[in-house]
DNA sequence: AGATTTCTCAAAAACGTTTTTGGTTATCAC
DNA sequence: GTGATAACCAAAAACGTTTTTGAGAAATCT
């Protein structure tokens, strides 16, 4: 009819090339049965339309969106960025390469993380789904287990039954308590991120395992958990200097940590980076310029998102195979990290 | 059919609530016409079936996709992070309490850009676009409104017949000089963030409004542009304490640019805060706990987002007024903004 | 009582694709 | 020359909604 050739669809095109309304679509979308000449014509004649086929009506009939669903927690929000916008990067290069879209979606607490989900999966709007600050139980992946929704993690649960990408945690405390037994320290505290995620048991693990090895006591006391909202490096070291046995090296859950916990000793009269050790996690921009500066664990955060992105690629074209992928997070020594340790021989 | 009750639709809440499939349409969406104890029937229906209309097929018909993208550029990524997700959290909060549901996409480069809002646009995908870092002269801008397609930005650009939200970055130069004039400087530098960006003209011509304001004069020999990602301000302040007359005092384009500029004051052997003044912009979250802490400018990014959701809401609500918003950016006075200019009398 | 309005709902059309089905023409083998 | 095969394409069904149209019943008015 007339209004066909008014709306740019794929009726107006099929008018305009004299073809019909299926061959078009099975030349744009790269079918057989078309002869080149055709395809060709009508490739050229959707150009010169500027048609593009609807999303709607083609997720409407193939039952899939070809989109991929990245939430981001709103508790993440504040004060990890880098961490999160460096993986969204990498992700995103390797899904259009494969022509998937990628989509952010953001959860406003952790009771709406699953109303997200649910939006998403429940009203067909991506084909995966993919998300980060996995907790040891995790309820967002027990749902989406039970519907065999297509997902994948930045981090693990206690079971890990599922495929996920995770920074290699463990490693990374052990090599934190090495460095610093290296130089000379016996008594090595934590400033841990918040102990609700996986990945601070796995750090703390990997310091355990550490000081095992290097035949020191774990203790207790040394620990103290962070959250940034509230209880910052600085308030964290003022309650851990007051309470009992002082450390003389501070493994941080996060950069930020460490950076606020400097302030922190230096109001109890110490100078971070000499009188005390600091590591800290992530090499935020920042990390190198502050002073002292900062001996962290930096982390290819556009290669994780590539990696990441290429496992749901795969499980999208029907690979079932559970994959878990550690990556390591290797250490970049500034100066933040002193020997120490003689005032105790 | 059989499968109607198979497939979880609208047609098996029909058939499961005993009425017709345009009754459950009107019902669920809260339409005239239909007997509050019917509505009340098929809503309970739904809830039991676990129901929720496809979001497909609603787009299809209706025009519309109850959905605002929000498209964040590579080239941004990097660095300014807080930024952009505090944005985000405000801009959720206002969209989702008007049923509208936020998405964010990411373009890979300035080529992209255009692309990606393309495919935004083309393919029906959502009603409304927002980005930010406008430029002086647009292309993305040009482009929505030649179609009249919805769009906001965050920043302007030099014609600004569009709707915005925008820091007052001449106040925020104008202030900046303000404090540092009070604070006996005279030789007044800038470390800029990229001259692509119209933000960073205007806080220039604050500041250029500032030194006039107090008789001084504005020598262009003082300013340096940074690009974070090559030129830091560390080696902005070493190119411009070269190559003549030094400045006692600088504004950085933001927080990043400064703390690196406290870097470079130390190679050249001047200390930061006490030798030569710095302010920044943004106040991430490290600004209060380098040394010097950093004296910068604030910015509630929630209620900047929160805004900007009531305005797309209005805008799809149909009203087409051109809405333009200054937010105010405080500062917040800690340590680096030192006195200073004694040694010029 | 008859006419008119209001209320409630069912039927069907439409949105723009993709995919299945089947038909026509050309090509080939015999 | 006939039958089979292949290549190309058109027609129509289907996806799951929303919205328009209109029909029947109940209530109200004259």
């Amino acid at each position: 009819m007339t209004q066909a050739s008014s709306r740019r669809n794929i009726r107006a095109v099929a008018l305009a090339a004299g073809v019909s309304v299926s061959t078009v679509s099975r030349a744009l979308n790269g079918y057989g049965d078309v002869n080149p000449e055709t395809r060709r014509r009508v490739q050229e004649t959707a150009e010169r339309l500027g048609y593009r086929a609807s999303h709607a009506a083609s997720t409407l009939r193939r039952k899939q969106t070809n989109t991929v669903t990245f939430m981001v927690s709103k508790p993440w929000t504040k004060f990890v960025d880098p961490y999160f916008l460096g993986i969204i990067d990498g992700l995103e290069l390797a899904l259009t390469a494969n022509g998937l879209d990628l989509q952010v979606t953001m959860a406003r607490d952790f009771e709406g993380e699953l109303d997200t989900i649910r939006r998403a999966v429940d009203r067909d709007r991506s084909d995966a789904l993919i998300f980060a600050r996995t907790r040891p139980v995790d309820e967002r992946i027990e749902w989406l287990e039970q519907r065999s929704f297509p997902f994948m993690t930045i981090g693990r649960t206690l079971r890990n039954s599922h495929s996920f990408v995770d920074r290699d945690q463990v490693r990374l405390g052990r090599d934190a308590v090495r460095r610093l037994v290296a130089l000379g320290h016996k008594r090595i505290g934590q400033l841990t991120t918040p102990l609700r995620y996986t990945y601070t048991h796995l750090t703390m693990q990997g310091v355990k395992e550490g000081l095992e090895a290097a035949g020191l006591p774990h203790d207790p006391l040394l620990d103290v958990e962070c959250y940034l909202s509230r209880k910052t490096g600085e308030e964290a070291v003022t309650e851990l200097f007051m309470r009992g046995p002082r450390p003389t090296a501070l493994i941080c859950g996060n950069d930020l940590i460490a950076i606020s916990a400097m302030a922190g000793l230096r109001r109890l009269g110490l100078r971070p980076g000499e009188d005390v050790a600091l590591i800290g996690c992530d090499d935020i921009p920042v990390a190198a310029y502050v002073r002292p500066s900062l001996t962290t664990f930096t982390l290819d955060l556009e290669a994780l998102g590539i990696k990441l992105g290429q496992m749901i690629v795969a499980r999208l074209g029907g690979d079932l195979s559970v994959r878990q992928e550690l990556i390591p997070a290797p250490m970049v020594i500034r100066q933040s990290d002193c020997p120490g340790g003689e005032d105790e021989a």
